[in-house]
DNA sequence: CTGAAAGCGCTTACAG
DNA sequence: CTGAAAGCGCTTACAG
């Protein structure tokens, strides 16, 4: 019948050592002779013993597992191709260790630290991924507090105490803004996203940067949640200016496929009309007509490098900081020359 | 100093009782007197006492979490909005009840297995959700020797002994057809998913019933893995027939987007040259131009009804399967009457 | 209605 | 190099 679950005592027993023992063999531990510890390991492998998790972490206070904590109302959610990937890859390293991950989707800021003190005061993780920094950033204090190990997913704004894995996203949009100044854009705007947002905030700076640089007039931006629905707006609104964009950088891919949508509609053609482009490098971005061009990063692997540096962060006490290769932009289909220095330009090639 | 977090000792000393009556006062037993209990949870409350979660799994063999493991590879996670919407409906039950959610992502049938094998030896869930059904699902047997609980998302194909929360999606397919043929069209192609998924079958059989009802000829299929790219070939190979379809059902909004972009790289307006329909209701779906008619499900729902479902199976031993509302057909701008009939239809509007 | 005690399955000083 | 024992913080029969 349902034969129970095989313990260390049983281990130990027809192994004929003690549980210490059989504890001492498994983990490595100096003190048992090596030909001891083989035999050990052999009665464990022939009896299918797994070493209980509960037991483990009642002794140890170590939970085996990490935490995600998203913060997205539920109508938004599944419009950031952001974390799935990233979680993937989180996921790749995490199963090789044993590891488990916890995932939390809170609707709000409130949540989302009650979800962070409960996953602490639960002991139900070891560590946790902090992602969507924003200034002065409310958890930054809590962790501190709880004593939680932290691996921040982009620059921190006030210096914090933990390591962070961040990608140049600046990169990206300077490249943006110059392929376009290249073209022969002077009006180009920028669709922003969530000002209170790390990245949001950045790619913003880093665009008003390139239009410097670039020698051109400071352009609109319009500041958004991220949101489809807000890329239409923005858009709508910035075509019925007096004098329109002929091109706009939006913050990302889901916003650009919607202001591509609102150009279409109103009868402008991309990139005759107006060039576009967009962030992230979404899988979908590539079969939109015309195709996105679009800035792209690669979250699977922001998501193994994030889990390797928590993993050592939490076995170590302490993990560097990781800077990945920056975000490069792909030319596609939707940006070309402004309509009216299409002739010239297009004498060029 | 770092006040050591207190225990159930700390609160039977200053409560001046047993640890067992804690206990017992905790988990509302009978044999407390109201006024002990009352003194209990006060002094609990004052001390800020909370059970430690590992030494409660360790005597009750229960982990308080829930299971999800997704296979998916890593390029094509980020296309299924599905999973997103619908662990944010999980995690809303989950948050209420103090349980969690332990999510696995892996990238092959081989991983799927070893992952639900190793939740279950380390006990780290009391039940999974089964989602991505396939006919003669080898998680079904599995699951029973691991004597997992688990509830089933969508209808299993040989009926299992476990509950299920479905949604009937037949309907909105045959709301498409209809809809299409209404509209005048004949030759209706449709892009399916993936046909060893349940649910990529079911959609294929009940567009071939629709097609029947309708009176019209069996339509061209095309079987996807439900990824964009497949979706612009399957347009791709459908529009290059000498009698191309005049209408496109397609298996999910991805692909359907896809399509829309191959059908207007090659110079056909949707919908004056070819209707397209799509499934899911995504957000984005409705920013593409034209905006995209589609298959409305309720995804957050889903999630919400599968936890509940879920938590009821461990907590009783047994629950009710679920029917959902089914999938509704939500008209918008991709489709219209077939080029040939424009005239006709258009008079009558 | 209440208390004292054993047990869940590990880990880890402490002796030998 | 090895063993016996205490401890992690709960739950749960078993006595009273």
């Amino acid at each position: 019948m349902a034969e129970r679950k095989p313990t260390i005592t049983d281990v130990a027993r027809t192994a004929g050592v003690s549980k210490g023992l059989v504890s001492f063999a498994l983990n490595d531990k100096p003190g048992v002779s090596p030909e001891t510890r083989k035999r050990i390991l052999e009665v464990a492998g022939d009896l299918g013993w797994r070493p209980s998790l509960s037991a483990r972490s009642l002794s140890t206070s170590t939970s085996y597992a990490l935490g995600l904590v998203i913060r997205r109302k539920p109508e938004v959610i599944s419009a950031d191709p952001f974390f799935p990937a990233f979680i993937a890859g989180v996921e790749s390293v995490l199963a090789e260790e044993g590891r488990a991950l916890v995932l939390s989707v809170v609707p709000d800021a409130a949540a989302e630290l009650r979800s962070y003190r409960t996953l602490a005061g639960d002991s139900r993780v070891d560590g946790v991924f902090l992602t969507d920094l924003r200034s002065n950033d409310a958890r930054f204090g809590l962790l501190a507090e709880l004593r939680l190990p932290a691996v921040a997913l982009g620059r921190p704004d006030p210096a914090v105490p933990f390591p962070s894995v961040q990608l140049d996203d600046t990169h990206g949009i300077a490249q943006a803004v110059a392929h376009l100044a290249d073209l022969g854009h002077s009006r180009i705007a920028h669709v922003a996203g969530d000002p209170h947002m790390m990245h949001g905030g950045r790619r913003r700076s880093s665009f008003n940067e390139a239009m410097r640089e670039a020698g051109l007039e400071p352009g609109l931006i319009v500041e958004t949640d991220f949101s489809a629905a807000c890329g239409a707006d923005a858009t709508r609104m910035l075509l019925e200016k007096r004098r329109p964009p002929t091109a706009i950088v939006y913050a990302n891919d889901p916003m650009a496929i919607a202001g591509l949508g609102v150009a279409q509609q109103r009868g402008l053609r991309v990139p005759a009309d107006l060039s576009i482009t967009g962030f992230d490098g979404t899988d979908i971005s590539g079969y939109v007509f015309p195709a996105l061009t679009t800035i792209t990063s690669d979250p699977v692997e922001w998501g193994r490098v994030a889990a390797r540096t928590l993993l050592r962060l939490i076995a170590e006490g302490t993990a560097e900081s990781v800077e990945l290769p920056p975000a490069a932009l792909l030319v596609r289909a939707s940006t070309g020359p402004p309509p009216s220095d299409r002739g010239t330009v297009a004498a060029h090639s």
